[in-house]
DNA sequence: TGAATAGTTGAGCAAGTGTTCATATATTAT
DNA sequence: ATAATATATGAACACTTGCTCAACTATTCA
């Protein structure tokens, strides 16, 4: 089946998602539940802003979507696709 | 579940093979078949330096393989776990 | 009101990526 | 041998990426 040059570039861009370890450990992060950007920070170890950064990239992708709830703002995952490519991409570095 | 960092990179590094539209469509064509490295230059118009760059990248990953006959060196795809991605991936990005 | 907290944003920069171009290697044909 | 073909490789370069740092907005608290 042929590719068209503009899916080929979306497909690259989904991809481009996970192509970057704070993202994925991001994304694990979110499967288990919603979080708010301090709470990620905390658990990956980064720094708030490079957090928030980050989640801009996923936010534009539609790969996370963003509540505020007071002065913290809570993120989720957008759709159930990225976490399915997720633990494909997860059992296939895990067995095979 | 917790992730451990290096199987967050290496998640990463599985996406990262296909976070680029030249290589989502190398894989487009691999998937149809065995193929020479300018056969595959010249379905998807790049140079043969450029796809033979690609394919190194994509060797050293373990995503194809390649096998010799006389001059020419065709590749195939290593399994059928990135294949696999690939629908998934396509499947997000033409519907849902 | 002013201070503290949570997050976002832009600039700047080091590191990484994908291409081109020239060159090298291996195989086949003359 | 020499030439031609198929691929691989290294250097160079433009472009992109992900971080830090400083400045900013928005909200809550005293």
């Amino acid at each position: 089946m042929k590719l068209t040059e503009l899916k080929a570039i979306q497909l690259a861009e989904l991809f481009s998602a996970l192509s970057d370890a704070s993202r994925v450990r991001i994304i694990s992060l979110l499967i288990e539940g919603e979080m708010s950007v301090s709470a990620l920070a905390e658990g990956l170890n980064m720094t708030e802003s490079a957090v928030s950064h980050q989640l801009r990239g996923l936010r534009q992708m539609r790969i996370v979507r963003a509540r505020k709830e007071g002065r913290q703002v809570f993120y989720t995952l957008e759709d159930e696709h990225v976490q399915k490519l997720y633990s494909m991409g997860l059992d296939h570095v895990e067995h095979g």
